[in-house]
DNA sequence: TGCCTTCAAGCTTATTTTAAGCTGCATCTG
DNA sequence: CAGATGCAGCTTAAAATAAGCTTGAAGGCA
């Protein structure tokens, strides 16, 4: 998901794009108007964040050069607090949503991911591995149109490890990972969820199995 | 409105054509890749409705040469369940949005509907899932003529849902989204309200249900 | 007043954890 | 080499915990 940030204060560029950065965006971040226009024109992001005052362009004109040309990826505008006619010409211009400076983190990351969400495309929220796809949505595992729910602790154990499947994933990675490094949960813990697994990955008839590095840890196998 | 159906399955073809028409869109039907670019490259047509596996020409090369001539006009792909790389293709190709077979027909519509609403002329006040309609001019639920009123929370959390139903929402996006990200209301009013919901979905019989996902959130489900 | 919204409490149900007995491999010993 | 021993992992059932449901009541707003 690649975002275009354009904003003229450096600091809070810097901020932003960190924040977005660490939620997995991957960002473009460019400091004026015209070089916003330029980069957006490329139909490459599935987000732009768009500061109103911008040297050389503002935000406005940006936008309406760009929906003018017909690059309709959602746009996030930023406007300072109260400019309330900076709303009414943004939302003529073809802005999608408003940020009102100053904002928390939060807040922006949830519009960001409205904006993205409203494009309606197709959400791919699926591993798949040999004859298996496990899907985030619906937090199942199928198998040829066949469906097998997961919990919560079961679904985190088997996305650790079709994200790479084939690779050896020790006990205590597990652990670390779902339930904390402080969590003094026991090793039979996995392997009664891994056991739990084994059993649906049968229910679906799946050719997919887990496999056991004795004083390691598991892996999958299969789908070859 | 004007819509293309390209499908060379004849009866499948016959019902889509049929379901259109009752709601009131004029269809151009063809079955084979040829015919359909053919057709399309008239530009006369609101949407194509494109199967992917077609003869003499398939759907992604047919919508690939539409797109290097300049035909913009939306195109719903039509794919069989699980051909992952057809999506990706198609996207990569310019299609807007997929159906996978099988699909409801509630869902073509509301697909067929978001597409032709984004060019900004028809502006439908409902969304649709399964056997329901939620309209949101009059705030309320309906299923073949019987009607409920929904409160406002009700209607926000109805309509987040048949955006894209299916879709796993968790609750602190609804809580987000409608109560804002500073509000500190609980998730169990979230659950309340999931709660009214589902007794109305009831009160019209509707065939639709809100399904759980544990430690996570909610989802629609039915209509098949 | 009447509806909508929120909160809280008790209840229901699913998930998570613990624990115990079993299985099988691997090593040790006679 | 056979049998014994021990460890690691497997499986299951049951207990503990957590999440979610439903209802009723209180407060707010029109």
């Amino acid at each position: 998901m690649k975002i275009l940030l354009v904003e003229d204060e450096v600091a809070l560029a810097e901020a932003l794009s960190e924040i977005l950065k660490r939620n997995k965006y991957s960002v473009d971040m460019v400091h004026d108007g015209e070089d916003g226009l330029e980069y957006a024109l490329t139909d490459l992001y599935d987000c732009i964040i768009l500061d109103i005052m911008l040297p050389k362009m503002n935000g406005i004109d940006v936008l309406r050069l760009l929906r003018k040309k017909h690059i309709n990826t959602p746009v996030l505008l930023l406007t300072a607090k109260s400019e309330v006619e900076d709303k009414i010409n943004g939302l003529d211009s073809g802005a999608d949503d408003f940020l009102t400076k100053p904002f928390v983190s939060g807040e922006l990351l949830a519009r960001v991911r409205a904006l993205t969400r409203r494009r309606g495309e197709v959400v791919t929220d699926e591993f798949t591995f040999g004859d298996i796809a496990l899907n985030k949505s619906t937090f199942s595992l199928s198998r040829e149109g066949q469906f097998v729910k997961l919990s919560l602790k079961e679904y985190q154990i088997m996305e650790m490890m079709m994200v790479n499947p084939k690779q050896l994933i020790p006990k205590e990675r597990f652990i670390e990972k779902i339930w904390g490094y402080e969590s003094d949960v026991e090793y039979n813990n996995v392997e009664v969820y891994i056991s739990f697994l084994r059993k649906k990955l049968g229910v679906i008839g799946s050719s997919v199995t887990i496999k056991t590095a004795r004083g390691i840890g598991y892996y999958l196998e299969g789908g070859e």
